[in-house]
DNA sequence: TCCACAAAGTTTGATACCGAACTATAATTA
DNA sequence: TAATTATAGTTCGGTATCAAACTTTGTGGA
């Protein structure tokens, strides 16, 4: 444990935490959301307007084919509208649908109880306190990517 | 962004760090090795002795059936070995094999260099100031799931 | 002693991801 | 203009992970 070095241990726990936020989420997420998929609807939600899926993969830092898939199960769902792009025939364009900004207003209410406990339990004041720590590791390990940046993303 | 809970942002930013730093480990690590499969030598190595899977299960907080399928791929390149539990007819009991050691060992060369542009390119001194912070979250998210408890874990 | 319940492992079916290979279309450049 | 290069999306193969169902083996209590 100890003799491990800091940035692996905060890897470590940062995996963890991951996978503990990421299951208590999708247990309270309906219709079988996923992060993945939730976030993609809030995305619009807060931004408004179409995007790309070339767009949203970026966004979220994934790659194309993850974000194919994603934007697939949502669309398999109803929750989101794909139609090509009519000014540019590689390209598509992807909306929220009503039946998305609806889900997405649900699964809204259904975490937040999930997150005021976190905040009380952990303590709001400490989260934004780590906020601009996470910013920074975030956008290192972006940086430190470039040049090695596979195909997508 | 800003209209998220605070909560959300700060998961947001684990996901994607997640994700990030893990692909960047993996990129770097020899035989094939995922994080998770290098992180159970590395444990045998730190620790030492035998564990049972379930044990492993636990102390990494993943499912029976998630450490059954990384001890299977551990296990076929013969990097642990797995026995019957003589004393416990459902049991069975793991360690490292010398080929094992080897790879760990490779291993922690393979990433220290990494590990240490991060701990310059973000900060030793910034790493080690928030580890406590998110012990401190993974401790309460490990928290919250009990009684929600799976039947492992 | 028997039976109900608990614990150890495995398997299956989903989803998320990555990297790599591939198609089609656009943009650049020679 | 033709050839080269870049970009958009998809598909495939592989790993991690979870939840749930299932088998086998222990344990504890009636």
């Amino acid at each position: 444990m100890t003799d491990d070095p800091v940035a692996f241990r905060v890897m470590n726990e940062i995996g963890i935490i991951d996978q503990l936020a990421r299951t208590a989420f999708e247990r309270a997420l309906p219709d079988g959301l996923t992060v993945a998929q939730f976030s993609v609807l809030n995305h619009f939600m807060r931004l408004g307007g179409e995007r790309t899926p070339a767009e949203l993969a970026r966004s979220f830092q994934v790659t194309k084919g993850t974000m194919t898939s994603t934007l697939q199960r949502l669309e398999a769902k109803r929750l989101i509208e794909v139609r090509a792009d009519p000014a540019d025939g590689r390209g598509k364009r992807v909306a929220i649908t009503d039946k998305g900004r609806a889900v997405r207003n649900a699964s809204v209410s259904a975490i937040a109880p999930f997150l005021e406990r976190m905040e009380t339990g952990v303590s709001a004041v400490a989260l934004s306190a780590i906020l601009p720590e996470l910013r920074r590791i975030r956008a290192y390990l972006d940086g430190e990517r470039d040049g090695r940046r596979p195909q997508d993303i």
